[in-house]
DNA sequence: CGTTGGGTTGATCGACCTCAATAAAAGTGG
DNA sequence: CCACTTTTATTGAGGTCGATCAACCCAACG
């Protein structure tokens, strides 16, 4: 039986008791019985880099629990201008709000599996397990911290203070996922960053080259190695 | 008997039956049975302009639901900078993520009343209430919301659509709570919306003085009245 | 009255953006 | 496997929007 994993070339997991992701995700809410429920309700969803999840304004048909691989959440302009909302991790759940149009789009940076739901039958579901209610509004203000605090960043950082806050935010999250580890992986591209930090794509890469020239980090493929973490955390330090 | 009103100078009504801003609050998923139990558990808060509600990092001892006046809400940052991540008006409720610290700062910017809660207490009787659980998550999903809207704003738009933005955001909330009005009352200073747009008082200063000097907004005692709504939402729109 | 806090306005500065060129990497089809 | 295109990243030169610094106004208030 082919377990579910992290890494993007994974199958998709058959059953919940194998996913890596459960304890993490609104699913570790969940007892046996229940988890049987949920996964008769849920379909697989395998979709390859650059693919779009859903788009802003739409009708959000479905709620998503990400297995493996990332995504990027954006809202658009009308002129073109783009504000990244965040990047959506393995365990992380989207359609929190259970809203009926989805309020941002959401495309994979990678190869990407998905425990995916009908949204009304999950909502319906819900309204029968308080244990999972409870769960998704921890998650949803788990969120909006996030949120608040990217808020921070973008309204009252300086450039290199965003990159910095950037990179270690985004290692806390990676070392939910796996062993802590001085490498973080950016499955993004600069300009990604610069669109969640609110920044150009130059500006980002003038950072990160600065950073790497100090030797505070070290630019590898497809992601950085932090060298001096006490240094970037204290440009970060909120 | 003293009605609740929306209204500063009131004074804390004595039943929920009485409270202006039960509909639109949290409450308001509550049937009469529950709605008597909650009141037996809340206590009445009267509090001055400037007087702090809580302090961000500080154990959350309290919920709380605002039924009159406004508030900051803001995170402070060791050097002093400081970002407001929302203002609270009436209905709104302070403590919806149910955390043991309090994520942020919130002082009255007006004479305010609130029933407060033991958050504990309010935890509990949460368990006992999914209508109120439900309408809880749906706060605070319509919270992220609007936080992720504040993210394109701080990190993708101009000072001028910024403040245009401020603007129009304002009214629909204040929109909610009174007759659709085109003055709308600013209770913060131009400090608070410097610090809440990203901006300085300086530069929300001439944006505010711009827009009233190309007649799209007079500026009025504590608010502005709105004279060309069309010009400031192509500004503002999203 | 003097004091204080909030607001406006002007002059100057600089952090970040824009525009442009180049390099490096990743696809793509023969 | 290699030309060819496309995408992504880097670097430099110059411009601009909003910040900074400073002066001043005004209303509230003891």
């Amino acid at each position: 039986m082919q377990p579910l994993a992290i890494c993007p070339n994974a199958k998709v997991a058959v059953h919940c008791d194998q996913c890596r992701v459960r304890t993490l995700s609104v699913c570790g809410a969940l007892d046996h019985d229940e988890l049987l429920q949920l996964d008769r309700m849920s379909r697989p969803l395998i979709c390859t880099a650059r693919e779009t999840l859903f788009e802003q304004d739409e009708p959000a048909e479905a709620v998503y629990n990400i297995t493996s691989g990332s995504a990027r959440l954006y809202k658009l302009l009308p002129d073109g201008r783009r504000q990244i909302v965040g990047f959506a991790l393995p365990g992380d759940f989207l359609g929190l709000s259970m809203a009926e149009k989805n309020e941002f789009s959401a495309d994979a940076l990678t190869p990407l599996t998905a425990c995916q739901f009908s949204r009304t039958a999950f909502s319906d579901f819900l309204d029968r397990s308080p244990h999972l209610m409870r769960r998704l509004h921890e998650q949803a203000s788990h969120e909006l911290t996030m949120a608040q605090d990217q808020m921070v960043i973008l309204g009252r950082r300086t450039a290199e203070e965003k990159v910095a806050a950037f990179l270690i935010g985004l290692r806390k999250r990676w070392a939910r996922l796996s062993t802590t580890s001085v490498t973080i992986p950016l499955p993004m591209t600069r300009q990604d960053i610069g669109d969640f930090l609110g920044l150009t794509v130059e500006t980002v890469s003038r950072m990160l080259t600065r950073l790497a020239r100090e030797k505070v980090i070290l630019i590898v493929p497809d992601g950085v190695r932090l060298l001096d973490v006490a240094k970037i955390e204290a440009l970060a330090e909120s």
